[in-house]
DNA sequence: GCGACAG
DNA sequence: ATCTTGTCGC
């Protein structure tokens, strides 16, 4: 059962989702990486396929060049994957960003794809009741997916409105603070970084 | 100069 | 981002 999510003039059928998360050691001085890739099936939020990388990033981490640090590692993990997802999860921001290039637009933007931004504090712009306002401008939404959990920041990154990227995140909860795509991005990532990622064992909800 | 600052 | 066990609650 294909759903449907605007795209620039068009609708898009969307069958698959896709998570991307990368994680890091604390003061590694080496700046190496891992970033996982992993798709959902949309309907039923079961993993797919999981492909990741690990390198050496060019650039330590500094507020708003998040994609120029994150995004190569990210998109090999993207080019080994059998199937692509129709629509993203990016650990970040997306257009609330002070460029409105954050990594969730950058990856959008790159491999010319939906994307939508899942980030868990703010970068730029002012809190205002259930939305971060940057230059008189609805950039980025407050979502509680968890009960007592901070609320996370969602952006538009590429190819998608505010409003069906809130619904696409509301759409994959699954109980946790994270969406699934993330979550499950997340989960691998960390998992790779410590050598726990054996083979195919994707996580249920 | 000072404070802010995704991951 | 990561350091980390148990513990409270549904």
């Amino acid at each position: 059962m294909a759903e449907r999510v605007e795209t620039a003039d068009r609708l898009l059928d969307i069958t698959t989702l896709g998570g991307a998360d990368v994680s890091a050691s604390r003061f590694d001085p080496t700046r190496r990486v891992w970033a996982a890739l992993v798709t959902l099936d949309a309907a039923t939020l079961t993993p797919i396929e999981t492909t990741t990388e690990s390198c050496l990033a060019r650039f330590p981490y500094i507020p708003g060049y998040l994609g120029f640090r994150e995004a190569p590692a990210l998109l090999a993990a993207w080019h080994r994957l059998a199937q692509k997802p129709d629509l993203l999860f990016v650990d970040g921001q997306g257009i609330a960003h002070p460029r409105r290039m954050g990594i969730a637009s950058h990856l959008g933007v790159l491999l010319d794809i939906p994307t939508i931004g899942v980030a868990k504090s703010r970068l730029v712009g002012e809190v205002q009741g259930e939305r971060v306002m940057l230059h008189g401008e609805a950039v980025a939404a407050l979502i509680t997916l968890r009960p007592r959990a901070n609320p996370l920041h969602i952006s538009p990154g590429h190819r998608i409105s505010l409003d069906t990227a809130i619904a696409w995140v509301r759409r994959t909860a699954t109980g946790h603070r994270l969406p699934a795509p993330t979550r499950a991005a997340h989960i691998a990532a960390g998992a790779l970084r410590r050598g726990e990622l054996d083979r195919a064992a994707p996580e249920a909800p």
